[in-house]
DNA sequence: AACTATTTATAAGA
DNA sequence: TTCTTATAAATAGTT
């Protein structure tokens, strides 16, 4: 989408990288932000910028789910890690 | 986007919601990835189905970033979700 | 920060 | 579920 199609690779000029950050984190949210609402479920989505600020949204429960997966032993997400990176853990 | 715009509410209709969860969850995590990539970031996205399963996306470096989040302790977390549900911890 | 040409996502339908 | 397609929405390049 936009005026020209472009490659899926990073963008190597580093002011161009910042800007297309900020467009598409704010298209991420919104579209996060829809299927929270559009269908009743819970999100949570963790970004780090380029300078590495973590920018974090959450529905309403989160805090819950987080505390959840945090008990997660740290041995059994990295053995889950190893095998996909998106997988379902419930 | 699509035939009709719809409204941003809750799709009452059971199968029709599920029906777009699976639609939009995959064009949430194709977004996540080419932010990704494009900008060169680290993001993590947990979407909990209408049936409540738990789907997890994330970079390469997650792990490490969950760590370092999960160190935050309970109540200062608590604290911050209180203020705004899209906010930065670092 | 706004604009707009164009690409992309997706609501309905098959 | 998977594909198709008309249309709404996101966004690349520009100002």
């Amino acid at each position: 989408m936009g005026r020209k199609k472009i490659d899926l690779k990073r963008i190597e000029c580093s002011k161009e990288r910042s800007d297309k950050y900020s467009k598409r984190k704010n298209g991420l949210l919104k579209k996060a932000q829809e299927i929270e609402v559009l269908c009743n479920i819970d999100i949570a989505l963790i970004i780090f910028s380029p300078k590495n600020k973590a920018n974090i949204y959450h529905s309403g429960s989160f805090g819950k789910i987080l505390e959840k997966f945090c008990k997660i032993s740290l041995q059994e997400r990295e053995e889950r890690f190893d095998r996909s990176r998106f997988y379902i853990i419930f």
